[in-house]
RNA sequence: GGAUGGGUGGCCGAGUGGUCUAAGGCGGCGGUCUUGAAAACCGCUGUGGGCGCAAGUCCACCGGGGGUUCGAAUCCCUCCCCAUCCGCCA
């Protein structure tokens, strides 16, 4: 959410960046609105302030005739505020809504336009790999190997879930400890999130938790939904709290189950393990100052890159274009892994600046000692590795000639082998 | 899941329907005094918002939401959280 003072003070400003961001928003009613809602607001204050003052009397009254007309005098202005109030609130709705619709500001440097505007900032470290052999993708590898059942999953639970076998297994518990290690090493706090949060929770990171258009599971019967990421938590743990300047910047990373409904998804890129309901991801994310978030946006991107090279795989960083940043974005550099098995590039992470977009949203405000007020902190989040994606570029491009993996050398001490081989 | 007791300002803590201001204390800030400090004394003290160039001034906020009332920290409903006990459970 945007500052509301900021988007009446520069209405021209606010919808041009509305359409470079593909959202359709009346900037301009939204300033009308709120000039309306101005007016009602001081009309509510003043019949407050007015019976407020008649009730101080009535204690005071000298007699019961007199007491009753104060009373009567009361019951009216009450009777008004609240018709005024109303009115206000109706008001406040309506531009809330509005609000809530425009996207964040968009740094200078972003580029301009849709997907295909997206702008490729550098590539990894590992180069493309050449195959003397027709290379298979993950599915293919996943069934020589045996480390995938995709037809139990959807036996059990439906399509787009699946269970991890064997050596599998392993590569996960290790993508997590390695990306954990790289994480410990650049003084993150570890924590392990719910993997179900309130609704309000859910709405104050951004997500609809609920509703036809929502990418979310949520519980029947209660107020709580499955999250489909840990930054729905972490971002939740200091919702509506104030932290004292010096302790920011706050640096978290969170381990959690997302689950996503991907509703309407169908049909686009559902083969193997690329787009399920459930994965496990390693989160990043932090609480910064304002003059802090853009040196953490390169922060968390370079770990991104430092965890990627480490597992030898191929990858592009792409700096993401105005049409296709999502709405608390102010600027997102995506890393696209190489897969050979689509003979493409696929995004395996995403960090996003927020600015004070979702801070706004979400309460969460910062308080330098000795001044007087609090300011919204800025808010970034990173994918540090979602194991399916990571699992996809690893076994894909380790592939051999022979039908095994090789095992990069950082997860080895985890998995306990160098190679995963096919069975006799 | 059941029972009981709680949730008040940066912190502790009083406050069962009405004196214009949530008592008092601690902490913090400023001042007086002092060569300096401590003590003592005096003053100030949170958040969000409206109006105003400003000084100011007004509105709202006692876990969240709703209700009763001219008026609610206080009474009622509901939800959340904390503590203790019981039940269940890995």
């Amino acid at each position: 959410m945007l500052d509301r003072k900021y988007i009446v003070e520069n209405p021209e400003l606010v919808q041009q960046n509305c359409q470079r961001r593909l959202a359709e928003v009346d900037v301009q009613q939204l300033v009308e609105l709120e000039r309306q809602r101005r007016e009602k607001l001081t009309r509510v204050q003043q019949l407050n302030r007015r019976a407020n003052d008649v009730s101080k009397t009535i204690g005071q009254a000298v007699d019961e005739r007199e007491r009753e007309a104060r009373k009567a005098e009361g019951r009216r202005l009450r009777a008004e505020k609240d018709a005024a109030q109303f009115e206000h609130d109706q008001l406040e709705a309506a531009i809330q809504q509005l609000q809530l619709a425009i996207p964040n500001l968009t740094h200078p440097e972003v580029p301009i336009g849709d997907e295909q505007a997206s702008r490729e900032l550098r590539r990894g470290a590992t180069p493309l790999p050449e195959f003397d052999f027709a290379p298979q993708d993950h599915v293919a590898i996943c069934e020589r190997l045996d480390l995938l059942d995709l037809a139990g999953g959807a036996r059990t639970t439906g399509h787009g879930f699946y269970f991890l076998k064997n050596e599998a297994v392993l590569l996960e518990l290790a993508l997590q400890r390695y990306a954990l290690d790289v994480l410990l090493e650049a003084g993150f706090t570890p924590t392990i999130t719910p993997d179900l949060a309130r609704d309000a929770i859910v709405a104050g990171a951004g997500f609809l938790p609920r509703g036809p258009e929502t990418q979310i599971y949520s519980i029947e019967n209660s107020d709580l939904s499955l999250v489909a990421t840990a930054e729905i938590t972490l971002g939740g743990l200091y919702a509506e709290q104030t932290v004292p300047a010096e302790q920011l910047p706050i640096k978290l990373c969170g381990i959690s189950h997302c689950y996503r409904t991907e509703a309407g998804a169908h049909g686009r890129a559902t083969r193997g393990i690329y787009r399920v309901h459930q994965f496990t991801k390693l989160e990043m994310f932090a609480f910064t100052l304002p003059e802090q978030s853009e040196a953490m946006l390169d922060h968390f991107c370079e770990l991104e890159c430092r965890i990627f090279d480490g597992l030898e795989i191929p990858y592009r960083v792409i700096d993401t274009a105005t049409g296709d940043l999502g709405g608390p974005a102010y600027r997102k550099f995506d890393l696209e892994a190489w897969m050979p098995g689509r003979g493409d590039f696929g995004e395996v992470t995403s960090t996003s600046n927020c600015t004070d977009y979702q801070a706004r949203r979400m309460q969460v405000r910062y308080k330098i000692t000795g001044q007087k007020g609090t300011r919204f902190v800025h808010t970034l989040n990173g994918t540090a590795v979602a194991i399916s994606r990571a699992l996809i570029a690893l076994l894909e491009n380790h592939q051999q000639a022979d039908g095994s993996v090789v095992i990069p050398s950082v997860l080895r001490p985890w998995v306990g082998k160098d190679r995963i081989a096919a069975p006799a």
